[in-house]
DNA sequence: TCTGGGGTCCTAGGACCC
DNA sequence: TCTGGGGTCCTAGGACCC
């Protein structure tokens, strides 16, 4: 039998719940990024600053309506938002009320259909294909849903596979409710250019475009021999299938992580003989924030490495396996330390990171925060506070 | 007015073992 | 002497996503 996949996609979720905090905010072009604290609940609209103040290296992480009307995107950085939207109202991103209201929709979304699976803060796919109901119906009581326990809308696409409900919730977005079948594959998805395709980003775009290959329909058309060929076995098979709306897989409902890093982009570039004490420190709380994150997490890392990117962009990585997993901060920072010795320092660096990957079941201090793990019982939380003391 | 921070997956070469 | 093929782990980089 066919599924019946979801994608549902909050509406410029981070900007939205900003506007709940904000409801004077309304209206207005708003963005969210770069760090500081926001301003008092009730504060007047000129008591909000304003993006041509802003002096830095943020990017934006949302955009409301208004403000993706002026040309800001996600990920543009903020003094070129500042250019073309110098009136727009900057709020810094504050992560934990966001974290907030995504366990409430998907909460929400559960007491519906339980079978979801997680694709970061804002989104989510959801099998519909046992739930009982009619797909249109179905779909507007998941939406109606999220709004009462949010007061957020969102996008839901309802299609045979992933891959393409991804595409259908954005079709109608903002509060939009799209439905597709392999029929409509022409009309609705062939048209699309092939970026629209989750997976196609910028340099497959580019190069498929060299290729004279611009929407999902021309790269239908093209023989898989030549994509093959141009692409690899793996990447332009799956090029071939994603343009004919194949997609099997699965909903996947719970997923170990990989890898758990923290990393920052200095306010200025730090030149490492010069900034030597500086960047010590900077190394010596990532890794704090690293072990931290790993015992909050309940885990162990047994290979340790480090990120850092020089002023011209250019990124490099080192890591090391150890011989058992840790989670130590200072043993963290112990192989941190050997990993910087084999990367060159030569130029000004701009960000640096660590990373702790292989990772393995630790002692977890406090419940994490993902809904589908079971929280850790009090008497738990002492014992293991007490191993790391 | 350049380009955050957190991730995943894939590729590819070399080491090493059987 | 002169040499196989397969499997796994480690490291580095890159594309892509939210």
């Amino acid at each position: 039998m066919e599924r019946r996949i979801a994608h549902l996609d909050m509406d410029a979720f981070y900007a939205s719940v900003e506007l709940l905090r904000y409801p004077q905010l309304v209206g207005q072009a708003v963005v969210v990024g770069g760090r500081g604290r926001g301003p008092q609940i009730g504060s007047k609209l000129t008591d909000f600053q304003r993006l041509q103040n802003y002096v830095g290296r943020g990017v934006a992480t949302t955009a409301s309506y208004e403000a993706r009307k002026l040309g800001v995107h996600s990920a543009m950085g903020l003094m070129k938002a500042a250019a073309l939207a110098p009136d727009a109202i900057l709020l810094p991103a504050d992560f934990e009320a966001y974290h907030h209201y995504s366990r409430l929709f998907k909460a929400a979304v559960a007491e519906i259909a339980p079978c979801i699976e997680n694709r970061g803060i804002d989104e989510i796919y959801i099998d519909l294909t046992d739930v009982p109901g009619e797909t249109v119906s179905l779909a507007q009581r998941i939406k109606d849903n999220v709004r009462q326990a949010t007061g957020l809308s969102c996008s839901i696409g309802v299609t045979p596979n992933k891959l393409l409900a991804k595409i259908a919730s954005e079709l109608e977005k903002p509060d939009g409710l799209t439905i597709l079948t392999y029929e409509d594959l022409p009309t609705r998805i062939w048209p699309l250019s092939v970026n629209k395709i989750n997976g196609v980003g910028p340099k497959a775009s580019i190069r498929l475009e060299a290729m004279g290959i611009r929407t999902i329909g021309e790269l239908a058309r093209t023989p898989v021999d030549l994509l093959v060929h141009r692409f690899g076995k793996h990447y332009g098979q799956w090029l071939n299938d994603a343009a004919q709306g194949r997609d099997d897989r699965p909903i996947v409902m719970v997923r170990e992580p990989k890898s758990i890093s923290c990393e920052t982009t200095f306010e200025r570039d730090l030149d490492p003989r010069r900034d030597r004490a500086a960047l010590t420190g900077i190394l010596t709380s990532l890794c704090e924030r690293l072990g931290q994150d790993l015992v909050r997490k309940g885990y162990l890392g047994k290979t340790i490495g480090v990120k850092l990117r020089y002023e011209d962009f250019h990124t490099v990585t080192r890591d090391i396996t150890l011989a058992n997993p840790v989670a130590d901060p200072s043993v963290i920072l112990r192989a941190a330390r050997d990993c910087l010795k084999r990367a060159p320092l030569d130029r000004k660096l701009r960000l640096l990171g660590v990373r702790a990957a292989s990772l393995s079941p630790g002692n977890r201090v406090s419940a994490a925060d993902s809904p589908n793990r079971q929280p850790q019982r009090p008497s738990n939380v002492g014992e293991n506070l007490r191993l790391f003391d």
